[in-house]
DNA sequence: ATAGGGTTAG
């Protein structure tokens, strides 16, 4: 059956309607009906039998009406509710059929009443809305809406606005929100109209709506929905139609926190941990401590992320804080709290406070908090810590303790963190002895176990038993990877054995095992310091064949190699290949070439270098003055190392070392001039720079030159009391020079640790 | 929240 509408005012609405053939709605009533107030159970009754009584006479064809017996049920005094007309119309067959009746009531009703229009209205739109089609038919029901001037009920606006947003009418959606009536624009429809936008990617103009109803005097203030809604949109990232910066993200956050509202504990968990991840660690944490004052339920895994984030960065005392405040809050830390804690106690060598820790979670202190029980993951963590301090015997304790404890077997990560330890320790012996005993113990050797215990030969001067250890395992099916191979490369390179480097490298290459950066990386660095620079450019170019690119400390081990070569050409095509590869030369760059040029004497072009470097922001250690002053001295020139020396220290701030006083001192002594290197001596003791042998043995070869026993005798004195030990030349310089002059008593009481000069103002003064 | 390889310059 058809219907059309008589009124000609709405010739689009005919044409919807013409299809509606839905039925009686048996779907139970979900919205509300506004407004919503119960009448007392009398009146109930009687609303009843007229909205049943209506339905009856309304839901057969609208031509067929008895538009008598209606006007009297419903236009009688009292007028019926608009929850009644609401209920009337809700139970119609159709929306269309819903529209008659509305059609009659504004007709036909001798009380306007706008209020029951508008539920009346509702209800069709409710009915529309189930009915197939109910996109356009909305639409257009929306339009009717306006040309009756029925005004829309909370309920029909948020209605049509989810229908529209669900339809990309994004643009009809803002229209009819600012159509609204102030007393319409309720949180719940803001909530409704902010969710289209933000699903729409129109993330500004959601703000704007956020934004009004976060001013402190506004009607609508913001709830847990529109909290939800904002932060759970925010989070999914990628169809909000711009970046939306973290920042921005955290202000709103604290903006909602004014108003108890606060993301869901995942949320606020992931903010913090995004906040850590890129760099903000401190924004991180005053967001954590800001949420805390405005009473936001923490819980114990958003404390777990900043406490990562803390710890990466080695803010141990906020650490600390975060620790307390959880405490203050009765937040429990849970085993990866504890983990946390003691990873990064251990990582930064506080190994003594990662075990305090341990001691406090195994309830150490009397029945304060609850006590958790360590898992695999601490206990590993621990030894690795241990191992890593040369504490590996404790470790073993740890490992006992493992054993004995349910649920904590050891495992490979365990034997290969002891395992290691030993190595590192020079012990291989007890890391193979381990090696044997985690098979036993049920705990499955893997590659790591394999590079380790390579590694572990190779740094002990075995390099042999590496190679067979690895050989035997890979018969056995125990395949070490990339990093084994390394370990043998560099050991071979480090003996200078570089054609057994370059075997291992093809026989790694053989097994189908491609070289990584850092293998390409070693084979480089021992090919330049064994001077073979034809065969490092090769290798350099496989490296980049593979995909790889040169960091910079390869690029400067073949400048290096070919200063060392007097290859100027190819350092500057080296130099090229870094600015075109957007690698920027470092101080080490700048101290090689600085120290190349100023060795060659090309003292212009090595104080070019000094500038350009500043220039790049790169600024110059002691090492750049050193090498500068070396060479300075090498050439001849003591009085410019002087004033370099004097310049270093004066305006730019660099601290000399032992290694500079040694240079000069040297130098100065070789040059006759004694009593300035003695200056410097004195100069080194008011800088708290320790002398070395190697100072003491230039200043006797310069005190011996200009026969100044008087001096030599304090400075013996001044070795012994700072137990600077002489070497081989020490003894030499002085046996021959002091039984030479008939000192000799002298010579034996220095050999003994006593001093010799028995008075003397350089005693006490180095006393005071 | 746990394990393995190099750091170049005076």
């Amino acid at each position: 059956m058809s219907i059309a509408l008589s009124t000609s005012k709405h010739p689009k609405l005919i044409r919807v309607f013409e299809s509606s053939t839905v039925g009686y709605s048996l779907l139970p009533r979900r919205l509300s009906t506004e407004p919503t107030a119960l009448p007392p159970p009398s009146r109930q009754q009687n609303d009843d039998s007229i909205v049943k009584r209506a339905v009856q006479l309304l839901k057969i064809s609208y031509r067929e009406w008895d538009t008598t017996q209606l006007i009297h049920l419903l236009f009688s005094d009292p007028a019926p509710s608009s929850r009644v007309l609401f209920q009337i119309a809700r139970r119609l067959p159709s929306s269309s059929h819903a529209l008659k009746f509305l059609q009659f009531l504004q007709e036909k009703s001798p009380f306007p009443d706008t209020q029951a229009l508008s539920s009346t209205f509702q209800a069709i739109l409710e009915l529309a809305s189930r009915e197939p089609d109910s996109r356009t038919n909305l639409y257009d029901l929306y339009k009717v809406s306006k040309e009756w001037n029925i005004p829309l009920t909370i309920n029909s606006a948020t209605l049509l606005l989810r229908c529209f947003g669900r339809n990309g009418l994004v643009e009809e959606s803002v229209i009819l929100f600012n159509e609204l009536e102030h007393s319409s624009k309720n949180t719940h429809v803001r909530n409704v109209l902010i969710s289209v936008l933000l699903r729409a990617g129109h993330v500004d103009h959601a703000f704007k709506v956020v934004d009004e109803m976060l001013q402190p005097e506004f009607d609508y203030r913001p709830s847990d929905v529109t909290g939800d809604i904002i932060f759970s949109g925010l989070m999914k990232r990628g169809r909000l139609g711009r970046t939306v910066e973290l920042e921005e993200i955290v202000e709103l956050v604290l903006k909602f926190g004014q108003f108890g509202v606060f993301p869901n504990s995942i949320g606020i968990t992931q903010i913090i941990a995004m906040l850590c991840r890129n760099g903000k660690t401190n924004k991180a944490c005053d967001l954590f401590l800001e949420l805390m004052n405005l009473g936001a339920a923490l819980k114990v895994a958003t404390c777990n992320a900043l406490l990562t984030g803390l710890g990466k960065d080695r803010y141990i005392d906020r650490m600390n804080e975060v620790m307390a405040r959880m405490k203050e809050m009765d937040i429990e830390p849970n085993v990866i709290t504890y983990g946390i804690l003691i990873n990064h106690l251990c990582k930064f060598r506080r190994v003594d406070e990662a075990l305090e820790v341990f001691q406090r979670m195994n309830g150490g202190q009397e029945g304060d908090g609850v006590s958790v029980e360590p898992d695999i993951v601490i206990f590993n963590t621990l030894i690795d810590g241990l191992c890593k301090v040369g504490r590996q015997e404790e470790g073993l304790g740890l490992l006992e303790r493992m054993k004995l404890q349910r649920d904590c077997a050891p495992n490979t990560v365990t034997y290969n963190c002891l395992i290691d330890g030993f190595c590192k320790a020079g012990e291989t012996e007890s890391g193979l002895e381990l090696f044997d005993e985690m098979t036993r113990e049920g705990a499955v050797p893997n590659a790591v176990t394999v590079n380790t215990l390579v590694d572990g030969m190779c740094r002990n001067g075995r390099i042999n038993s590496a190679v067979k250890f690895l050989d035997e395992m890979r018969m056995k099916g125990l395949k070490g990877d990339v990093r084994a191979y390394t370990s043998l490369i560099n050991a071979f390179c480090n003996v200078n054995n570089i054609g057994k480097a370059m075997e291992i490298f093809y026989q790694m290459l053989r097994e189908g095992c491609s070289p990584d950066a850092m293998a390409y990386y070693n084979l480089i660095s021992g090919l330049t310091q064994a001077r073979r620079m034809d065969d490092a450019t090769s290798v350099l170019s496989k490296l980049k064949e593979a995909g790889f690119h040169p960091d910079i400390v390869c690029y400067n081990h073949m400048i290096s190699g070919f200063c060392n070569k007097n290859r100027m050409d190819k350092v500057q095509e080296m130099l090229n290949d870094m600015e075109e590869a957007g690698v920027n030369p470092d101080i080490i760059t700048y101290n090689t070439l600085i120290s190349y040029f100023s060795k060659t004497g090309d003292f212009k072009i090595a104080h070019r270098m000094l500038n350009k470097m500043s220039k790049d922001g790169v600024w110059p250690t002691v090492v750049t003055y050193g090498a500068l002053i070396h060479a300075y001295c090498l050439n001849g020139h003591v009085d410019e190392a002087m004033k370099i020396f004097r310049g270093m220290d004066a305006t730019r701030k660099v601290a000399p070392n032992t290694v500079i006083y040694n240079i000069l001192i040297d130098s100065l002594c070789k040059n006759n001039d004694v009593e300035l290197a003695l200056t410097l001596m004195d100069d080194m003791k008011v800088k708290a720079v320790r002398p070395t042998t190697t100072t003491y043995n230039a200043m006797f070869k310069g005190l011996r030159d200009k026969g100044l026993l008087k001096q030599t005798f304090e400075l013996m004195d001044r070795m012994i009391e700072q137990a600077c030990n002489p070497d081989y030349i020490t003894m030499e310089i002085l046996t021959e020079w002091l039984s030479a002059v008939g000192e000799t008593e002298k010579l034996k009481q220095f050999v003994h640790g006593q001093k010799v000069s028995a008075s003397g103002a350089f005693v006490s003064d180095s006393l005071s």
